[in-house]
DNA sequence: TTGAAAGCGCTAACAT
DNA sequence: ATGTTAGCGCTTTCAA
């Protein structure tokens, strides 16, 4: 049988209410009789029974984590930097995948809430028409901050990076290439996105240069086939000089398409991604691309969820983390 | 205040107990009776307080999952099935990360059985010669499955894949296009690596050619540089015409290298992968390589801990499976 | 400064 | 088939 607190007051002949007060370093227990508890304590190598004590707190040290997947190492690496900052404030992390399902979403977070966690971090889902579920963490002031991915007009704590910023820096690089013709391909629609093309739009109304709005594209990817015909079909219509990705996934891919049909990178295209996933610098070329601070992005969004459960903190906070672009050899000035 | 069973049983003109029953779908209450209590449960939405719940079973649902970290998607993807199969289970997923570190890993496996995790999933760190606290886990038949790496002579359930066979199968195929240098390049130690290289081997042995024991190097990957170095040198001394990388990641970096030293792939180098990760097949040239069953190895282990948790098996359950060779351009026939 | 006692929501042994 | 009741280990109010 573990030791809990009643064998600890046996021993030092008290009765569990002090106990329990001492251990919880009470002010108004005696500190002898504290120190003496405390001692007895370690010598049984008592540790609190962690669901008794959430049970009767009603609150647990867990912060769920709630994201739609795994995709590529973007959103593991925000998980590392939760992980650890979670661990260091001695809370647990739980982790719920919503496949980028709006239904799995609103389910973890009742899932979640219903085990009582401390808090949650959530990566949204991109397809989220319907924010009831966020409002109604609002109303009731469960502590949450949303990350990377935004709703338009939805206040609430959130960490993100400077996706316009980057969108911004990447074209003003183009731009200052010679390129006109730039392009935006990319395949998913969720805030991020939309926030790099304004910033690359905006770099051409600041230049002075006309975006024409069919350079950005979405693409599917149901499959390569029909990726690639989009890609392919898109090159010849547009004849970009140079192009922006929504991410260097997307960037590689559309490597692969300039590949095979024959226009070479930089010299015929030039092309920026936006990431900087590990394998940018193994490209040949090696990819120009703008880095994001993955795991910040973790570790801010802790710090404002522990300062929420602490109820520290009043107001909204909104984290936007500066990118940074990494010029290597993929682009060039046009000819 | 939140729903529990008082006031359901207050509603039905029921006991508490016969609730609790009903919802537990115990045998002994009348079918109309639960059936009725279970609509009311519904109609006041009801949700049991897991809390309360553990406290009083003395076990969570919890399956602790201790990883190394995220290098690349390999164990993000193992996450994805092992997580998708404990919520299938109506249990929950927490998170460790031991970034590699043997005492980290113990901290971890202390933590999650003080809050009592009905199981644990461990991918070990690579560097493990003391394995005295899963000795421990053993002796104390706490339910626990070890995934991907494995040590020597401990008998523990387990689940991976066939590495050997992954290195054979790379071999039998390097050799049956002519080639006979063939080296194999990895940069940690661990029992999945030494498994491929124990299966190329045996590959060579069965076909009667020799295989050199220097033609197997490890290379630091401390610095872009000192990777570099290293692997250039190693091209230049041994001159292999074929190379099987310990991983994809090895291999595009290898490829890179390559690529530096004027060394064309698949014209003048083979050069065979492992993993088969989503830029294998993005990449110029394509990359042969071997697949895992990535999101299986996440589900079995899973399957495998719940019948240890439900009590169901018996014995220690060792689920090796299969991978595939993934023919793509990055080889060539021996010149 | 310390103790007695209530009670969190649930399960399960026992009684009816 | 259903109800009564004890109690899991802890915190917290109130009384001493």
């Amino acid at each position: 049988m573990r030791v809990s607190i009643k064998d600890i007051a046996k021993l030092a002949g008290m009765s569990i209410a002090t106990v329990s007060l001492a251990l919880n370093d009470d002010k108004k227990i005696n500190p002898e009789t504290k120190q003496r508890i405390k001692e007895i304590a370690k010598k049984l190598n008592y540790a609190p029974d962690q669901a008794a004590r959430e049970f009767r707190m009603k609150k647990t040290s867990v912060i769920g984590c709630i994201v739609p997947g795994f995709y590529g190492t973007f959103i593991p690496g925000i998980l590392e930097g939760i992980e650890s900052a979670v661990t260091s404030e001695n809370y647990t992390t739980v982790l719920g995948f919503t496949k980028n399902d709006h239904g799995k979403e609103c389910d973890y977070i009742d899932l979640m809430r219903s085990k009582n966690a401390a808090g949650l971090i959530i990566f949204l889902c991109g397809n989220n028409s319907d924010n009831s579920h966020i409002l109604e963490l609002r109303k009731e002031k469960y502590p949450f901050v949303i990350i990377d991915r935004y709703i338009e007009g939805i206040e609430a704590d959130y960490v993100g990076v400077d996706n316009v910023q980057g969108g911004y820096d990447a074209g003003m690089y183009l731009l200052g290439l010679g390129h006109r013709d730039v392009g935006f391909l990319y395949w998913e629609d969720c805030s991020s996105i939309d926030d790099r093309i304004r910033g690359l739009k905006k770099a051409f109304a600041d230049s002075g240069v006309p975006f024409r709005d069919d350079m950005a594209m979405r693409f599917s990817i149901e499959s390569e086939d029909s990726a690639f015909g989009e890609i392919k079909d898109y090159f010849l219509v547009q004849k970009p000089t140079a192009i922006m990705a929504g991410n260097d996934m997307t960037a590689i891919r559309i490597q692969k398409v300039a590949r095979q049909l024959g226009i070479r990178i930089p010299e015929d295209l030039s092309l920026v991604g936006f990431d900087d996933i590990e394998v940018a610098s193994l490209l040949s070329p090696t990819l120009t691309t703008v880095s994001q601070p993955i795991h910040i992005i973790g570790r801010e969004a802790v710090k404002i969820l522990m300062e929420k459960i602490k109820g520290k903190a009043e107001g909204v906070q909104k984290k936007i983390l500066p990118v940074k672009l990494i010029v290597r050899e993929s682009c060039r000035a046009r000819k």
